[in-house]
Order: structure tokens, then C-alpha cells, then sequence
RNA sequence: GUGGGUGUAGCUCAACUGGUUAGAGCACCAGAUUGUGGAUCUGGGGGUUGGGAGUUCAAGUCUCCUCACUCACCCCA
């Protein structure tokens, strides 16, 4: 074999699908039920986008982007999320304000140049929404429960939800330094990644999974502990707006997130049914990322769904979507007989059944064994004989019945047959 | 970037400590049925054993390199 696709990606096939556009198809309904609006943006942009926003020291930035230069030198990036590209449009088009909400909503392939893994590609899709606008924690919970309802509409359990609060530039630096003081007693007890992070980003130390470091974390400082007044009664309004949606949700003080331009409210939504990558939603607020841009000061909260997660765990649960099926097929001994059926399937095609007849020259026994196999509901069989009294046998392939139709009236019988009008298709 | 596992037919897997022409099931195609699908029977097509180099009289099997897949770490959806 000498092409494949290109590592950490891969091709939905027409078998898999249904399934992709049964999740698109949630996403887009049940973020419709919230009211957000959908916005398209470009899949590459200037490095600048992203490097600025999401972080420099972030792996994402530092070692992860697919970044090329075009013909004209200048750096673009594919983009490795979808937040800092919508926080640039929504700014160049004008569409931020700090009296008005502004939701909306995306949909598409997101680029990093990972090792791949169980729930890891290099290309791979996320849906998510943003809404700016507002700092009021209704809005958080209320973004909390759409990312839950989304779930429930695909009909997906054995998931739960994480919370915490990350702070806000005042206590964030507070806790890091309370963090820092804490984790040099036991600098030499940790493991070499959290001696890194101890230097990098301190605030991953809290989610390591080595053993030996365990006990250390279990008892270092929380950052809901070191949340100022402001931050702390956010958090408590936030938890008091979900409970009363009957939200189900945990607090996780070990939750920290990846971006730098998170504030505040963040949050999780992991799955038991995946690998290490158990995390099929991730998000939170980021009140200072559109003034960070050079936009006013707009606070902003939103969420990313991981869609080959979901399509992992929607195909272990049986969450099957139909196969598609073929309406009519046209069985057909010689060219003239295929003409015929050619001037049948248009019209059919024009009632809005699907029609499809044999390309392969195939005797009618194969012919009817293709049909079978594609599903087909009827079959429409024309031979010479046929050809000669403009008329033939229309076959129901569940019953084996079958009986003879005029050519000319075809459809008037087909809708007959299977019931309501032409619309075979459920 | 680091570590482990795995690469044999479209798919799932065989092939004793290296030994003749690499097999089976499923799938596919054809015929039995010269014009009627699903079941059955018969036959058939399919492979550079991921690729390359080496050891050997002899390599799917051993060694090295490389590529890919996979799982985990880092990190993230």
C-alpha cells in the first residue's frame, strides 16, 4: 500500500457516517434550544491568534500547533481550538458589546500535532459555544446545563460533571505562591514531571497521576480556599443557579485546566466508558480574553465538545442510527430495458424516492441479491418481455409478493403500496 | 517528545523449537436456478506475511533499521 492517511487522522465512512451527523445534528438542535447562533470561521489563522490567547508556555502553543508559513511569509496556524478564532471575529465584525449577549456556536476540525492515542487524533472535531457578554454566574450554570443536555439528548449516561473555580488574576497569583511554599517542603519526594511543573505551572501539580506524589497533593492547599470575596461569592452563586436547574455536578479542587485565559467557573464533563482521554467536554469562563485581543473588557463564558469522544462512546452504547436504505431498485436485463428504468429513477428521484438500478451487467439473480443487500424496499424487474407490453413486476422485498404495474403507473401503485404518500424513507 | 504492545487475504485469526507451493472462518464473485434476493451446496478470485537490510543451505518465524497502528505518560476535547 503506498498512500495512508496521514498519522493522527482518519476518513468517516459512509458506514460510520450517520452516526457523525446524528451528533451534528444534536449539537445543532439542542444549541438552537439555548439560542445560539451559528458562526463559521476560518480553519487557519495568524499564529498570533492563538499564541497570544491561549498561552505561550501551554503545550498547545510551545509544542503543538501546525504552523506554516505561506507563500508571502507570513505565519498561519490550523487552529488548535476554536475560542481564540471565534474571541478574533466577533471582534473584527463588530459584534461584542458590553450592554448586549452575544451567543453562538461552532462546529468543525481542530488541528494538534499530538502523539495519537485512545481518543486522540491530530485531526479530530469539537462543537462548542461561547457567549459574551455577561459575568453573571447564571450564565455559567446555564452553559453548564447545556453541555449536560446535550449529553442527555444523545442519550448518553454514566457521565459527570466536574466544577471548580480557577480565580481571577488577583487570587489566582495568591494560591500559586501559597502552592509553590507548600510543594517546595516535598520538592524532592515528587516525581521529575512535577518537578517541571512545580517551576512551570505550578497549578498542574494538583492533577499528577504518579502514586508517590498522591499524598502530597491530598493534602496541598485548594484553590476554592484562596478564592477572593469576589471569586468565592461567584462560585457559591454559580453552585446555587445549578442546583436550582437540579444539575447534577461535582466540586473537583483538583480540576485545572490547560488554557491560560481561563477565570473563575471551570468545568469537565468525563465519561467512564473512555480511556485515559476520558474528558468529552471541557470548558469555563474567560473574562479577560477579548480585552487581552485589544477589545473592550467583556467577560465570556464557553464550552468545547471532544466529537470522536462521543462517537466512541455513542458506538459502544448501541446508540445505533439506521442504515440508509434504497426505496426502489430497477432489476435490468439489457440497455434498452435500462433506459427505461434511467427515465423511472428520475422520476422517482423527482417523488423523492430513492432509486437505484445495476451498473455492473449482473444477471437478475444478482441483481435482486444487490438489492437485498442495499436495503431496498422494492424492486422493479424489466426485460424484454416487458419492454414489449410497457409494463412488469413490482416486488416488495419483505413480503416476496409480487404483482404487474404499467410502466405509467408506477408511482401511482408505489404510493399505494407502501402506504404514506412516497416518503419510504423511515 | 518519552515508554510498552502489535503488524499475515476486505475482516477475525492460524502456521510445532526457522523447514516444501502461507491456511481457515466470515465477506466477496460465479454456478446449481438459460428471468427472481435471504437458506443450502459446489467452484472461484484474492497475499510483495507493513517496507528495507542482515544472519542462515533455508526466514511469516531470528537480528537491526524504518513506517504504521495501538495503549500509556506529558497535555488536552
Amino acid at each position: 500500500m503506498k498512500y495512508a492517511a496521514p498519522r493522527g487522522t482518519k476518513d468517516i465512512l459512509p458506514d460510520e457516517a450517520p452516526l457523525w451527523q446524528a451528533i451534528e445534528r444534536a449539537c445543532r438542535e439542542t444549541f438552537g434550544l439555548f439560542n445560539y447562533r451559528e458562526i463559521r470561521t476560518p480553519v487557519f489563522e495568524s499564529t498570533e491568534v492563538f499564541s497570544r490567547s491561549i498561552g505561550d508556555s501551554t503545550d498547545i502553543v510551545s509544542k503543538e500547533m501546525y504552523t506554516f508559513a505561506d507563500r508571502k511569509g507570513r505565519s498561519l496556524t490550523l487552529r488548535p481550538e476554536a475560542t481564540a478564532s471565534v474571541v478574533r471575529a466577533a471582534l473584527e465584525n463588530n459584534l461584542l458589546s458590553t450592554d448586549n449577549l452575544l451567543k453562538v456556536y461552532y462546529l468543525g476540525p481542530m488541528f494538534r500535532y499530538e502523539r495519537p492515542q485512545a481518543g486522540r487524533q491530530r485531526q479530530f472535531h469539537q462543537a462548542g459555544v461561547e457567549a459574551f457578554g455577561s459575568a453573571d454566574p447564571s450564565l455559567d450554570a446555564e452553559t453548564v446545563q447545556l453541555s449536560v443536555k446535550l449529553f442527555e439528548n444523545l442519550g448518553l449516561k454514566e457521565l459527570a460533571v466536574d466544577l471548580n473555580s480557577v480565580g481571577c488574576p488577583e487570587c489566582q497569583p495568591v494560591f500559586r505562591e501559597a502552592l509553590k511554599k507548600y510543594f517546595a517542603a516535598h520538592l524532592a519526594e515528587l516525581c521529575d514531571d512535577c518537578r517541571q511543573r512545580f517551576a512551570a505551572n505550578p497549578l498542574r501539580l494538583l492533577d499528577c497521576k504518579e502514586a508517590r506524589c498522591q499524598k502530597y497533593i491530598e493534602q496541598a492547599p485548594a484553590m476554592i480556599d484562596h478564592l477572593d470575596p469576589e471569586c468565592q461569592a461567584h462560585f457559591a452563586k454559580v453552585r446555587g443557579w445549578l442546583d436550582g436547574l437540579k444539575v447534577k455536578y461535582r466540586v473537583n479542587d483538583r480540576l485545572v485546566r490547560g488554557l491560560d485565559y481561563y477565570t473563575r467557573t471551570v468545568f469537565e464533563v468525563v465519561s467512564k466508558q473512555l480511556g485515559a482521554q476520558n474528558a468529552v467536554c471541557g470548558g469555563g469562563r474567560y473574562d479577560n480574553l477579548v480585552k487581552q485581543f485589544g477589545g473592550k473588557s467583556v467577560p465570556a463564558i464557553g464550552f468545547a465538545v471532544g466529537l470522536e469522544r462521543l462517537a466512541e462512546i455513542m458506538g459502544k452504547s448501541k446508540v445505533k442510527s439506521q442504515k440508509s436504505k434504497v426505496d426502489l431498485f430497477i432489476a435490468v436485463l439489457g440497455e434498452q430495458a435500462k433506459k427505461v428504468a434511467f427515465d423511472l429513477m428520475s422520476q422517482a428521484r423527482d417523488l423523492g424516492l430513492s432509486a437505484d438500478t445495476d451498473f455492473l451487467g449482473r444477471s437478475l439473480s444478482a441483481q435482486l441479491k444487490a438489492a437485498d443487500r442495499l436495503g431496498a424496499g422494492y424492486v422493479y424487474i424489466i426485460g424484454d418481455d416487458e419492454l414489449a407490453k410497457r409494463s412488469a413486476a413490482l416486488k416488495n422485498m419483505k413480503t416476496a409478493e409480487q404483482k404487474e404495474v404499467p410502466f405509467a403507473e408506477l408511482f401511482t401503485q408505489f404510493a399505494g403500496e407502501c402506504g404514506k404518500g412516497c416518503s419510504c424513507e423511515e
